[in-house]
DNA sequence: TGACAATGTTCTACTTTAGTTCTTTTTCGC
DNA sequence: GCGAAAAAGAACTAAAGTAGAACATTGTCA
């Protein structure tokens, strides 16, 4: 419809009118628009007119009329799409949420089950991320409460100290504190009350590490 | 009617117009549409002449003018549209993050900082919230621990039971247990080292109930 | 009235930006 | 793998914008 320079004239003449009442010459067109010789408003003015968003009467100073303006947006649906933009922005990742491991069943098989939850990206930057919810009291201690969500990073390796999440024998899925020992894994609880277990290598298979907690209270 | 990228470039065109005032050039379509080549633009610009979506002002650069919207859009369009929707609603809340709330200096004085934290939405879905970052282990044994993130809903009364922050003297912020009792107002730590404060109601205030916890390992 | 000041018009020359056309490459369904 | 369709790219043409100067028109005022 308009070039940017046409659009930014029309403007200001249009402006100009409606608070002066009278309309701009091409010295004050020039400023406005920053443009450095008269001819270019005149060429600028001579479009307007072709596209029928101005009329001048020939031969007269400081007689040009706007005869219309380029339609807008309403200001609620530019609103809108901002909001939307920024909601993309922000927004969170999806990544599946598991109940109990169900005893016997290692992650992998269970990957199916289509609950998810929301956790801000900031947790889940790089790499495949699934979510517990924790039952039981066994690693209080390090503040990981029953009905807590665990945020896990899939991995099949761990470093000494981190929590875990340990499949056993094929057989049962726990979060516990890794410690490799020279012949033996341990699986530390952080609760007095339960007591580490120490296992053969071959009996223990890591599924993911703990890289967050959420709770949430109602 | 329309393909996928016809309609996307009237949408984007009319768009353009709405929004700028001006007509975009062929370089901005190409990154607006996805497309590398300006004569892929100038084909679609065509086809859209052809079935009477768009006109253009012979020889003249920047001179498209939208004719008519289409009724439907197309398959792929709708399919995209469901996504952001769904995004939308998966979308996190960014809030803001206070540190440790400095001595004297009510929530609402820092609300100012503006350090913020996404949080997924099922944690803030109605009303004003914010966070802070935990410092020290008063509230250990709630599974509180020093560095946790809480997620706190801005709220002047609290109950029995809720864990809250509190302003006492005007003075000290704190997160705590809060207590109503015939004459006082206790705030429970939740750690054996600690001891209940037992203050009168007027010494003390409530500016917000824990909502969320999130915690972060690396 | 005639000088002059302010404003508008036209021309030329040039640079930058935009649009068109055609050829080559890629993609995709069969 | 083949052939049609879509996309990319290069080369070219056209329009928009910039600048300066010359000139025309109008109104003002000594």
């Amino acid at each position: 419809m308009l070039t940017p320079k046409q659009y930014k004239l029309l403007m200001y003449i249009d402006n100009t009118i409606k608070e002066t009442g009278c309309c701009p010459s091409y010295e004050e067109m020039k400023t406005a628009v920053n443009i450095k010789s008269k001819s270019g408003i005149y060429t600028l003015i001579e479009e307007l007119i072709d596209r029928e968003f101005i009329r001048k009467m020939p031969h007269r100073a400081r007689a040009l009329e706007v005869l219309r303006i380029p339609k807008f947006k309403p200001r609620e649906i530019l609103e809108e799409e901002k909001k939307i933009k920024t909601a993309l922005k922000t927004a969170s990742a999806q990544i599946p949420l598991y109940g109990k491991i169900a005893a016997g069943t290692p992650i992998e098989a269970i990957a199916y089950e289509n609950e998810t939850i929301n956790v801000p990206f900031d947790l889940v930057e790089r790499g495949q991320f699934y979510a517990l919810r924790i039952e039981g009291e066994s690693m209080i201690e390090a503040g990981i409460m029953d009905g807590d969500i665990a945020v896990i990073k899939r991995c099949e390796v761990a470093e000494n100290g981190q929590i875990v999440v340990a499949l056993v024998d094929e057989n049962e899925a726990t979060l516990k504190v890794w410690q490799r020992q020279k012949d033996e894994i341990w699986l530390k609880p952080c609760n007095k009350n339960y007591e580490i277990r120490k296992l053969h290598p071959s009996q223990v298979r890591v599924q993911g590490v703990l890289r967050g907690i959420i709770r949430q209270y109602n």
